[in-house]
DNA sequence: GCATTTTGCTTGACACTGTCTAGATACATC
DNA sequence: GATGTATCTAGACAGTGTCAAGCAAAATGC
């Protein structure tokens, strides 16, 4: 691999890095492309070059973020042991451990209109997820979400308070009214468990 | 009251108003104070008399939107009676109702950085809206949120189960999978109930 | 009733943004 | 070795938010 072929391949990787240190200190709403360039060493169009345009950038950002947000739920499985509820809790920390390492990251993929959705990869990696929690809600209440209504209201409700809980904190909603700011982590742990437990008691 | 009056006690009303038009057409990332300003007929830099800067007037705009927040889950809870449940799913109605109808104004609510918390206007009626969730919570369970960490857990996974299921509808990741487009009116609050439910339950 | 201050808004300037185009440099291919 | 292609630079452009200066009208003081 020659020297130009390593900066090619490489300056798609560092933009990405680069756009995901400015995401993190501007925030979703100022981060300029141009501070992206200029952080990775190139000219304010060389982005364009790799990704099109500032979206594409986002998007292909948006997209890494799901894979690492993949990891940190296979990461949490893995040490819960097979129990399908016990999956699920830790499938959910996972995603709220993901949400506060990463909340502008996590903002990128949820709460913006920026990442085009009908991307390929953008699209796969987020259906990952989706099927995830699909194959977990299975294995816990025996029935297939596609094809049976009850059982994707199960998910939707797992999931929605998994991602409106991880939203509260990162936005400072749910900190203080909680005390997790003075709580060590096994009680973060206990408290995010116990109210995620709420939703997933046994019981159509 | 003579016309410059009128203009004068208006504009600041007017300029809320074509913000949130724009808004909701352009979104929370493209929305243009200049393009607030020419809607309202006024130059680019009349918004800065009435706001100081962009900031305060989408906080100006954000805490309208914690108003009419209020309002939709007000006018939810009186049709629903006095039963304590009731009122809570009624009131997670309306909250996911104001997030479907208003979405991106949701969205500047929410999950945007830009409205100032600290901005009194808005952090009270901000409050309002929780305070709301805290008495409800109370009404159900019978035990003050705000002493008993068990009851404020109930208030988080409401809440988050409300919240998330809103934020999983306006961005398109609930319609489909739960039919939701496909349904009547009451089939619809129906499910969305069936799914609020699964939090609420009691027991704990 | 006149002078003065204050208010509400306009206008122009500034630095900064994303995108587009033309050009330069280095690599690959024939 | 010549041609072509990929990669990146550099400059231009329209559009952005904010700031300072100016202006007209209303409010205020006497």
């Amino acid at each position: 691999m020659t020297e130009s072929e390593f900066r090619h391949e490489g300056l798609a990787a560092t933009l990405l890095e680069a756009a995901e240190t400015e995401l993190s200190q501007s925030g979703i709403e100022r981060i300029s492309l141009r501070a992206v360039a200029k952080r990775a060493g190139v000219s304010h169009g060389a982005p364009a070059h790799h990704f099109g345009d500032a979206r594409g950038l986002l998007t292909a950002l948006a997209a890494k973020g799901y894979q690492r947000l993949l990891h940190y739920q296979t990461s949490r499985e893995e040490t819960a042991g097979p129990e399908p509820l016990a999956r699920i809790i830790a499938s959910g920390l996972g995603y709220i451990e993901f949400a506060v390492a990463f909340p502008e990251l996590f903002a990128l993929m949820f709460n913006s209109a920026v990442p085009d959705r009908s991307d390929t990869r953008f699209f796969n990696v987020a259906l990952s997820v989706f099927e995830r929690l699909v194959e977990n809600t299975q294995a816990h209440n025996g029935r297939n979400p596609y094809t049976d209504p009850d059982s994707m209201k199960d998910l939707m409700a797992s999931w929605s308070v998994v991602h409106g809980l991880a939203e509260l904190i990162i936005s400072g909603r749910a900190e203080r009214t909680l005390g997790l700011d003075q709580m060590t982590e096994a009680q973060r742990e206990e408290t995010l468990t116990a109210i995620l437990l709420r939703v997933n008691r046994t019981g159509s």
